[in-house]
DNA sequence: TGCGTTTTTCTTGTCGACAAATAAAATACA
DNA sequence: TGTATTTTATTTGTCGACAAGAAAAACGCA
């Protein structure tokens, strides 16, 4: 019995306590698993992941540093509320995004990108077979994140990113109470994006990115019309 | 005699201590009085604020969350280099949020906005005129972070804020050697850029934005096309 | 002298504790 | 009973100290 549960605990290699936490964290705020609004307790992560405050702080101070939570000055930090009010100045940028990114894709790819482009769009198709919704979700930004790597501009990745973790929160809101028709069109479109970057074919890579994004926040958009009660929730 | 020197020191705001130090350490790289890769030790900073290493800590997980330093796990931290290899990614990034803000604000902006942006307009000017360099790339990064406020799209802004920080330091190499000619023309263009929001034209500010934003790329290239050696320093 | 190994040194990552700041609860007073 | 004020409680911000990791220095051996 070389390591016992009770006095031996602290074995966890050195750095790796905030990537962990910031990680973990960072998923359950976009899966909403921790709601907009929910308060975020330091001693309370502490106790939970058997560690100090330090670490738990820092990994705050960088998911507060993409605008996933919010801190008040000596008073509670809480997870960030979704601007329903200014949702068009989040899609102007998506769209633009799925533009630049599909665009510069076609253009500055090399041959291993697509291998992982196409895994990705595996993993998303599997998931609309699976009716799984989560992983969905998350396959679905992991595949437009892998375009806009091979397109090679980390300023471009870097905002695009952000504004897929965004957009994983308002899907799950919408997967909530609709898990039906906008998936397989969508494993679709992604085989025709796919093609154009392969094809390098910069117009149609644009066209397509830019009528994929397109599409995807006319139906969040109708559904939002619709249910306007989904955000008194948050 | 209510505060000597010597035992009632830690007289400082409670939540203060990191902003400053994040502010200070900001402007330092930024300005390149730290250049790239110039070494961040902790005590050090630690002693020179005369605090404690958790909040200078703080202050820089949130520098490295914005790409101005890099830290190698248990080991160094120092200030990120300029990746001159890729200058054009950075410059794509450049000319397309020149575009998109200054568009942005021909619709979006309102009265009070213009006066902001007119009185970085004036401090810009007015640094020109006294042919002070540094105080000419920070103004012209606040008129043009002004424009992109007005414009009201945060995604947008924070982007176009982290490329105006990166263009500060090139900017700053380039103000090294040379100090004449291409401000008083970007004085004029400011101005006109200033007229086409104003007037809420639209498609006058996209052109105009993206031809400043393309003159100064030209500029810049031109320079460190010219003079190769320069990146050495680095 | 050249090279592998051990020791030292220096920096970071983590911890537990304390103090300030604020909100909530309790109390006093009209 | 309602309001102002004091007290308590909770949570954050900061501190000093210690230990792990990695590079540099010292050392030993051929």
């Amino acid at each position: 019995m070389a390591d016992t549960d009770t006095n031996s605990t602290p074995e966890r290699k050195r750095g790796s306590g905030v990537k962990m936490v910031y990680d973990l964290l960072r998923d359950e705020i976009l899966d909403l698993v921790l709601p907009p609004g929910s308060p975020i307790d330091e001693v309370q992560l502490a106790e939970r992941f058997k560690m100090s405050r330090t670490p738990i702080r820092e990994a705050l101070v960088r998911l507060a540093g993409e605008g996933l939570i919010e801190t008040l000055p000596n008073r509670s930090t809480m997870v960030s509320n979704i601007d329903f009010l200014n949702l068009n100045t989040f899609f102007d940028a998506l769209v633009l995004m799925y533009r630049v990114t599909t665009r510069l894709a076609a253009r500055n790819h090399r041959p291993e990108d697509l291998a992982v482009i196409r895994g990705f769009h595996e993993d998303y198709a599997a998931a609309v077979n699976a009716r799984d919704a989560l992983r969905m979700i998350s396959t679905n930004a992991a595949f437009h994140a892998a375009i806009a790597e091979a397109g090679r501009n980390p300023y471009f990745t870097s905002l695009f990113r952000r504004l897929l973790d965004e957009g994983r929160r308002i899907l799950r809101l919408y997967y909530r109470s609709y898990d039906e028709q906008f998936p397989q069109r969508f494993v679709d479109e992604h085989a025709e994006i796919i093609a154009a970057i392969e094809a390098r074919d910069i117009e149609a890579a644009d066209r397509l990115g830019k009528a994929h994004a397109e599409q995807i926040v006319a139906q969040v958009q109708k559904l939002f019309s619709r249910d306007v009660g989904i955000d008194i929730a948050l």
